[in-house]
DNA sequence: GCTATGAGAATGAACGTTCATTCCCATAAG
DNA sequence: CTTATGGGAATGAACGTTCATTCTCATAGC
């Protein structure tokens, strides 16, 4: 049962170091861009050899593939940590603010270079959508438990809430990348209090209704 | 002095020859990417060879950033085209149905791609963040006017509504360039649904209030 | 009408550089 | 010894850019 492994300190295992250098990798991606970091910039930023790093990854497309992987799993995470929460409102609330808007800018900055990759590269892109999938997917059903116990309103299509806050959060992480003077509490602020008339049912789909002359 | 001058029909003056590579540039770069993009992608795209290209542009970094101002261009136009309209929800449902989702979603993905550029390259980032500036200044201006017309209820900060407006249209961006399955009319009467209750003073900022019962 | 001329437009083969990747050798561990 | 690990030079491809050359074609001279 014991978990313990006396792990070498001097040469940390395999799984390790390739996290170091995905972690490495991940500086230099948010600083220069993907296509424009070499394996040079990923080897100075972790503190060895270019060549080195081939053993520990049989290519920079696997690095990126990889780093993808691991936003999107942290993505997972955070979501199946936030939906422990009991009212949908302290959910949202404490989701935007500390799981979206209260990282480090450059992880957001991370997100963008996936978003512009994605549009590109198909493998990127089918980590991505399966991702998107899977958040909408858990916001439909957290919205419609919510529902059910009565903290939305019983108008509220759970799908559509559910693109709503997709959007919104898609925009707060474009902001916060780029805005040099975004306001993280403003703007949790300005999130939440969209929330707050959707699950109240003040916010429906309409279409277009002028019908003016 | 007459300043006639009968350009030949069969030699483009160079300001069109530059916008047939602007375009052909532009179809390049939304396929592969900015970076992925070589010169000579650029020249078979507009069927020319790759040295004839430094005859219209000093650089592949020139022709980016008159992307990028081609674009920011686009936009202002479109906005100023728009603020004419009279009523402000019609102007909403005008703008975000033919100017943002009805466009081709190749127009899209180059928002993408310009976001992520901005992220890493100060030109870019200058660009981008002059039009964004002015967008948020248009539209909080456009909205001061409409509540003052008593089309958006008094209790409705304009650059509050600005915000929710700027940071909806950003996610309904990245949606449409990466959202293989994503409908512009469902989508588009989101957005609308989320306006009209911001117009009518239903969204206001919430601080977290988790003082539950 | 026909050719000569010359300037601008376009080409395609380089150039120097940089890149991702491979290879070889040195060192350290067991 | 053998094996694991890493540094750094070598490699070949691809890149942005340049340049000598060729092509096009309206005009001028006859």
């Amino acid at each position: 049962m014991s978990l313990f492994q006396p792990l070498s300190e001097k040469r940390p295992p395999d799984s390790e170091r390739r996290m170091q250098i995905l972690a490495a990798a991940e500086r230099a991606f948010v600083r220069l861009g993907f296509h424009a970091t070499s394996m040079q910039n990923v080897a100075d930023e972790a503190g060895m050899s270019a060549g080195n790093l081939y053993r520990y990854f049989p290519s920079k497309e696997a690095i990126v593939e990889e780093l993808c992987n691991c936003d999107a799993d942290e993505r997972a995470r955070h979501f199946a940590e936030v939906a422990q929460h009991g009212d949908i409102l302290g959910l949202a609330s404490f989701a935007i603010r500390e799981k979206l808007l209260g990282r480090p800018v450059e992880k957001t900055r991370m997100i963008l270079e996936i978003w512009s990759e994605a549009a590109h590269n198909p493998k990127i892109a089918a980590i991505s959508r399966a991702m998107d999938a899977n958040v909408r997917a858990g916001l439909t059903a957290l919205f419609a438990a919510a529902k059910a116990r009565g903290e939305i309103a019983a108008s509220v299509d759970p799908d559509f809430a559910a693109r709503v806050m997709i959007t919104l959060v898609a925009g707060l992480f474009k902001r916060h990348a780029l805005e040099p003077t975004f306001d993280v509490d403003a703007e949790a602020d300005m999130a939440l209090g969209v929330l707050v008339a959707l699950f109240s049912g003040a916010i429906t789909p309409q279409t277009k209704s002028t019908e003016s002359h």
